[in-house]
DNA sequence: AACTAACTCAACCGCAATGTG
DNA sequence: TCACATTGCGGTTGAGTTAGT
């Protein structure tokens, strides 16, 4: 199912100002109730500069967070007072809705992970004990890479933990000092803990099982038993886990690229369709927005902000194969209706503003990536992986700034002619709902753009 | 002192299980 | 039953630190 939404953005801070989703909202005053949220959103905006992503994604997985505008990295004091002084009060659990609750600008997942590991008041710091090390070998012989089973044996201590010395202590000195199979370890395990294991059904397959052995210390020593949770048959003496070829690391490849092209071309109205063009998923985008390296790095790593909106597929450096793009799945009146939304409605009508190709043929890309003022308009299709991950987008962004220099952008009167229809129609009052059957988008009732244009239009005037 | 390789560990990521409407 | 949201887990990364040359 597909999932649209539009996003502003101040340039400054890549906070977004207004995240209008375009689906059916289920607030009982509607689209007003909708669209007043939006004007006030955009009313906030007090830079010259701003970024109108239109994005549509597969919703089978839906990323564990909004991305954009969050915080990342090492937590401050202050982010772990708040995070702490917050479940003090409120008690773990509801990730997803702690960081905003708690005023945190982060991930939730990223708050259960600080909290879990480093901030609850009964973790016990400092080095492992001898004691402990022996039960984390005895546990990891016979439960392989369960961490969060070995770490409830230990309290006090965390899986994270226990996985990081494990890595960086225990294997090395238990390859170093294998036991005679003849001196088994007894290992006594409480089985109504072991007995979790059976909640998870059949666990996971190791993606260490499937993945290239890295070179990497922390990973060329794993256990024998790991990649083989759920079968309990192992001895109790670890032995090198038997080197397994080495993958060849696969790239976002040319093949990955043209095989969506490919499935661009299926589009039943390619005319109309050209505007989402494959591309590579390189950040040219951000790129061409910002004007140093350093700014790009920030601007990615710290803020994550464009990742949302220009998400390029999860791992696909590693594993992208028989990529297909996720818009192949969008009906082509889908797409219409997107290009009629952004054409009539997002971009300035005084400006005839057209569509930048960021495909092979990337003239235009590159005259706004170099320029100093930061101007761009991307269409950008991102792709899923092979493993089916659809998290990754499609979408469809512009960026927009006060001093645009028009003269370098090309017509395509074409497009207008159906402007002052979607202009009256997305101005209809809340009272809309059921109106027309045009830009319906999805089964979910999908209808209206008004609070789209709501949030643009007081942009424009 | 300068450089580099190795190490540590907090944090991130993707995936799968589970929960929920 | 299904689709989506949430949670938890294990693998991986990379910044900071330490040790070696």
């Amino acid at each position: 199912m597909m999932k649209l939404f539009i996003q502003a953005c101040d340039y400054h801070t890549w906070r977004i100002i207004s995240n209008v989703d375009l689906k059916m909202p289920k607030a009982e005053d509607g689209w007003e109730g909708y669209r007043k949220k939006a004007q006030v959103n955009v009313k906030a905006m007090h830079t010259s500069f701003l970024v109108v992503a239109v994005t549509h994604r597969e919703m089978g997985r839906a990323p564990c967070c909004e991305k954009v505008g969050l915080k990342k990295g090492r937590w401050t004091a202050e982010e772990d007072v708040l995070l702490t002084k917050y479940i003090q009060a409120n008690g773990e659990g509801s990730w997803r809705s702690l960081p905003k609750n708690a005023g945190l600008l982060r991930c939730g997942k990223s708050c259960r992970l600080r909290w879990i590991n480093y901030l609850r008041a009964d973790l016990k710091r400092g080095n492992f004990t001898s004691q402990e090390e022996e039960v984390i070998i005895n546990l990891h012989a016979t439960l392989g890479n369960r961490w969060s089973l070995i770490a409830s044996y230990l309290p006090g201590r965390t899986d994270n933990e226990i996985k990081n010395y494990w890595n960086s202590h225990l294997s090395r000195k238990i390859h170093s000092f294998r036991r005679p199979l003849t001196q088994s370890m007894p290992v006594i395990m409480d089985l109504t803990k072991t007995a979790v294991i059976a909640k998870r059904k059949g666990g996971r397959n190791s993606k260490g099982s499937m993945k290239e052995n890295k070179s990497r210390s922390t990973q060329k020593d794993t256990g024998s038993c790991s990649n083989k949770p759920t079968e309990n048959v192992c001895v109790n003496e670890v032995v090198p886990f038997p080197s397994t070829p080495l993958l060849e690391k696969e790239t976002l490849s040319t093949t990955a690229i043209e095989d969506r092209m490919v499935l661009d071309q299926h589009g039943e109205d390619k005319e109309r369709t050209t505007h989402v063009v494959p591309s590579p998923c390189h950040d040219t985008v951000v790129e061409g927005m910002l004007g140093s390296s350093e700014e790009r790095e920030s601007l990615v790593s710290e803020e994550g902000t464009i990742e949302n909106s220009m998400q390029c597929p999860s791992g696909n450096a590693e594993k992208g194969t028989g990529i297909l793009a996720p818009h192949e799945s969008i009906d082509s009146s889908e797409i219409e209706w997107f290009n009629d939304i952004l054409d009539s409605e997002l971009l300035q009508p005084s400006g005839d503003l057209t569509f930048t190709e960021l495909g092979e043929d990337s003239g235009n890309v590159k005259t706004h990536t170099t320029a100093a003022n930061n101007e761009e308009i991307v269409s950008r299709n991102c792709s899923a992986d092979s493993g089916g991950d659809l998290s990754s987008c499609t979408s469809t962004t512009f960026y927009f700034v006060d001093d645009w220099e028009w003269e370098n952008v090309v017509p395509r009167s074409e497009l207008w002619d159906e402007k002052e229809y979607m202009c009256s129609w997305l101005w209809e009052p809340s009272d809309y709902h059921g109106k027309g059957e045009r830009h319906k988008v999805d089964d979910n009732g999908f209808e209206g753009h008004n609070p789209m244009i709501a949030a643009n239009a007081s942009l424009f005037s």
